[in-house]
DNA sequence: TGTACATCAGTGAACGCGCGTTCACTGATGTAC
DNA sequence: TGTACATCAGTGAACGCGCGTTCACTGATGTAC
């Protein structure tokens, strides 16, 4: 089994391996437990097996860190949103696959919460805006960012003539809104104690009233 | 103007004064420039001028002084609803009367998270629960707390017949979730980029479309 | 193919910081006589 | 009204902790000859 290291096959490992994608792993995985102030930049080193200040060849700083850990974790929630569009049915009318589509990415968004909060935490925590928030390194398989497959649902809505055109501009910004504030509730806020079902029912109503709504 | 201390007028300070009211607006100061993270229990000793030591005569540890900031911050949450709801006409249809207390309701509740998102952050910071939302310590000058506020905002919509009964049910955590998701996306997310006119924008049609979908 | 060398990923030790919390203390206060 | 005393709010010093970050170093690696 030990590689006899003849002929190097791109080993991909130097001295440690690739550290900076352990450290990225490690990282996140703190977070994934505890939330973006779990992110301990001597913590990941430690759980990698390397030296505290080996972490400043790859990360100018802890919040470089960080930084890497909530692009990985904003990829992940858009991986998890196209994991529910991806179980949708494809014919049929194209009202119903539209506000399908829409229900879905609501679905895979407040999943991904429960699923993940400190993940999802992370996500979203501070030092992050709109624009960086459409940065490819935040995409999921398809590309795109969780804001952009909302975007994209919505754009949907219209072609298919379930939302009047007029009412598109900023619908985003509505949808993101009420789901966001559900997920925020019920992972760090007071609905912590919800259990799955009636979770999963809110979730359901919610999105009712959203599709209703816009 | 120094008091000559004759007859006791309850001057309700010993050494200190009331060092336990002194350390919580302190601490509840550092809430509003730096949320939760920022209540730091040396900081607030140093701010009152008395030593880190002596807080532990009114609070137990740290976290009992982030529980009463946080109390404070729901309260002063609710205050600011009332205020929005204080400045309604009373005459007019009923049905639109109870439609602009809800509308009024949740304005607050954006107003107030714009206004102070420290103390906004600080409100909903862990360690709370559904229960504990309803203790008066929390609530403000009419004695109800935000969520109460709100459910009392709902039932009213339905004793107006504007809000079917059936529908009443569970009503307060959509319309919670879709004010509260805008509001955390204003101030720590995202749309934090956002100008004053645009949120307020935003606001509007939000509370439009809950009170559509509702 | 074999040797000399430069590179630079990771080491090891140390820094200063601010935190929460403890404990024996002291001295102004309110109270009992 | 005056004195002795008990209370307990606030003091002062110290603790251990874990953090982020720095710096001169070392030694395996890949490369040039």
């Amino acid at each position: 089994m030990t590689d006899t290291g003849i002929s190097p096959p791109k080993r991909a490992t130097y001295r440690h391996g690739d550290l900076r994608r352990a450290l990225l792993e490690a990282g996140t995985e703190l977070a994934r437990d505890g939330g973006p102030d779990a992110v301990v930049l001597r913590e990941a080193t430690r759980r990698v097996g390397v030296v505290p200040s080996a972490a400043y060849r790859h990360f100018a700083d802890r919040d470089a860190l960080l930084g890497a850990v909530c692009s990985a974790a904003q990829s992940a929630l858009a991986v998890a949103m196209e994991a529910e569009l991806a179980g949708l049915a494809r014919e049929g009318d194209p009202a119903d696959a539209a506000r399908a589509r829409l229900r879905a990415v609501g679905t895979g968004y407040l999943r991904f919460a429960q699923a993940e909060p400190g993940l999802f935490q992370t996500a979203f925590s501070a030092s992050d805006n709109l624009r960086s928030a459409a940065s490819p390194i935040r995409a999921g398989d398809s590309g795109l960012t969780p804001f952009q497959l909302l975007a994209a649902a919505l754009d949907e809505l219209v072609e298919a003539d379930v939302l009047p055109r007029e009412r598109r501009p900023g619908a985003e910004f509505l949808a993101w809104s009420a789901v966001h504030g559900l997920a925020m509730l019920l992972i760090d806020g007071p609905l912590r104690g919800l259990d799955h079902a009636r979770a999963q029912d809110a979730g359901r109503r919610l999105i009712d009233m959203v599709e209703r709504g816009l």
